[in-house]
DNA sequence: TTAGGGTTAG
């Protein structure tokens, strides 16, 4: 397909058929240096001669120069002999504009997929200038279309995001593909609110988005738990003359799966109702996230009565089924059943993988069976099964927690001579360790060993503030942090805040945790979440300051935080004055008002 | 094309 049946027809409906198949399939080939077969290249100094011209746009010379040969073939030599690629698209543009000729799409897209490729100061502007000097609206869109397009599929977020704004300054139409495209790579790098972005300039743009786009779209902001929205997308998609298919309700019920809070499961079920009395079947996926959902629930016969009933409607359980069950019974503490949902496994011809051994190793760790746990490693090496840095880490951190540094560290030794580079959550394990131990000059020297492959990350800050905090070493905790984040560039989060707060709550010094608040509401513009409260709540009450406690309690209210069983248990006899009561299962309910 | 599972901080 030629971009000059676009040209012709001037119907963009047209493209949504075509781009998917035809570009697709050229993504995935942009990789490598050139999709076209390779023809004899012309002299190095007849391109130098073609450039010259194409640079000074001395444009009668080269038409003269190049009259008798093939655009096409030309134009792939001009681009394999790594000509820049902006002198290519000058040379497009006139091909198109001046002499009629458009070039084969896949062409355009090598030239566009160059274009992407050069990094340089204002590529983009450039390139969209250039665009623009072609006075055929139907082919600048393409164009930029295409360009938007090889961005996303080459994880250049930030580029690709360009593309769309200027495509949308120049009123170039854009696909509902390449918007997709573009979604997926946001997404990837969890710029949730330029998700948005795009989705309303798509709306604003008249781009009929697809069921495609729609499924990102929720995706992104069940991400970060923007359920009504999500919820709304799904009514837009309606209004559209869509209907959300399988994925689009799979999503939504992984959101709510994945809400945290009271009735979230609940609220999971609905949309499993909703689902089926729109006609859509439940898929194995479907089965999969509510199996997790509920375990994770803490609702382990939920997860149960959801595997029961997949069975019932003849629904095969795949490997990632099992592993969730598995997880579920382990991390309820029920090891020999989840031995026995092995054997299960097996039988019913679904094979374990690395994921199940794990899930297994993990369970056994926790639940104080580390021969079990080392049995299992030790005939999976013998299988000739290949590990990863995750099951040595699994089992250094057993050893960690049992107190047995050493046997970590021997763990350690193995895995690299066995050519399994050791990882930051290694070093996190072993760290974590030796500050248990109360080893924190072991600690801070294997933390300055930390370079290259394995550097520090804000986990590890976080064991080892937290280390010094146990050993009223609040300050000390406090210098790591400023340090981490003038070197490193560390961005703290508000786990890394709480650790320096209980500190000094600890120690008993409220005012230095006051100022961390400060520090923290001021320099990181993080807002107190009920983690932080409960950590303040908790040093007021230590110290018998429960007007103080009291009137924090309020301040959390006011805000809309929805305090949890650990403000309950903190500030009991305040939590019961105001209306808190715990249910039987220890979610908190407020009896004083109606929701 | 879009959706689901395991380790380390808390």
């Amino acid at each position: 397909m030629l971009i000059k049946s676009f040209v012709t027809k001037r119907k963009f409906s047209d493209l949504k058929d075509v781009f998917p198949r035809k570009l697709s399939r050229l993504s995935t080939l942009c990789s490598s240096s050139s999709t076209i077969p390779k023809s004899p290249c012309p002299p190095r100094d007849d391109v130098a001669v073609i450039a010259e011209l194409i640079e000074k746009q001395h444009w009668s010379n080269l038409k003269l120069h190049v009259k008798d040969t093939n655009p096409n073939e030309l134009f792939h030599q001009l681009i394999s002999s790594k000509l820049d690629p902006e002198l290519c698209l000058r040379y497009y543009i006139w091909l198109a504009n001046n002499r009629n000729i458009s070039l084969s799409l896949e062409l355009t897209f090598n030239l566009l997929h160059s274009l992407a490729n050069k990094r340089s100061d204002h590529p983009i502007h450039s390139i969209f200038h250039a665009i623009s000097l072609c006075d055929n609206v139907c082919v600048n869109s393409i164009l930029a279309d295409m360009l938007v397009l090889a961005y996303a599929n080459n994880s250049r977020f930030a580029s690709a995001l360009e593309a769309f704004k200027r495509a949308g300054y120049y009123a170039f139409k854009l696909s509902a593909l390449s918007c997709k495209a573009l979604m997926v790579a946001l997404l990837n790098e969890k710029r949730f609110a330029d998700v948005e972005f795009v989705y309303k300039e798509m709306v604003r743009r008249r781009i009929q988005p697809n069921v495609f786009t729609f499924n990102v779209v929720i995706n992104s902001f069940c991400k970060i738990g923007k359920m009504e929205k999500a919820k709304d997308v799904m009514e837009d998609m309606k209004v559209y003359g869509t209907s959300p298919n399988v994925v689009s309700y799979n999503t939504l019920i992984d959101g709510y799966c994945k809400l945290g809070g009271i009735g979230k499961m609940y609220k999971a079920d609905a949309v499993l109702k909703e689902m089926v009395e729109s006609k859509v079947s439940p898929n194995l996926t479907t089965f999969n996230i509510l199996i997790d959902g509920f375990w994770k629930d803490g609702n382990y016969s939920g997860s149960m009565k959801v595997f029961k009933e997949m069975l019932e409607q003849d629904v095969k359980p795949n490997v990632v089924t099992y592993n969730s069950l598995i997880n579920g019974l382990c991390s309820g503490g029920k090891v020999s059943e989840a031995t026995c949902m092995h054997d299960e496994m097996v039988s019913a011809g679904v094979e374990p993988n690395l994921v199940t051994h794990n899930s297994l190793i993990n369970g056994f760790c926790k639940n104080g069976m580390m021969k079990e746990a080392l049995d299992m490693f030790e005939s999976l090496k013998g299988r000739g099964i290949v590990l990863t840095a995750k099951t040595y880490n699994i089992l250094i951190d057993a050893y960690c927690k049992s107190g047995k540094v050493e046997d970590g560290f021997g763990l350690k030794e193995e895995m690299e001579r066995e050519g399994i580079v050791a990882n930051v959550e290694t070093y996190n394990c072993l760290i974590g360790g030796l500050c248990r131990n109360g080893s924190m000059e072991a600690a801070k020297k294997l933390f300055d060993q930390l370079s290259g492959k394995a550097l520090p990350d804000l986990v590890t800050y976080h064991i080892l503030m937290d280390g010094y905090c146990s050993r009223g070493e609040t300050r000390k905790a406090a210098m790591l942090l400023k340090e981490g984040i003038s070197k490193m560039g560390l961005k703290p989060r508000h786990l890394t805040y709480n650790i320096l707060m209980e500190g000094y709550c600890k120690e008993g010094n409220l005012k230095g945790a006051a100022n961390v608040r400060m520090q923290m509401e001021k320099e990181r513009r993080l807002r107190m979440n009920v983690a932080s409260y409960n950590v303040l709540l908790q040093g007021y009450s230590q110290k018998g300051k429960m007007e103080d406690a009291n009137r924090l309690l309020n301040e959390m209210l006011e805000k809309g935080l929805i305090p949890n069983r650990i403000t309950y248990e903190i500030v009991k006899a305040e939590m019961v004055d105001k209306g808190f009561v715990p249910d039987i299962q220890g979610h908190l309910f407020n009896v004083s008002t109606k929701s």
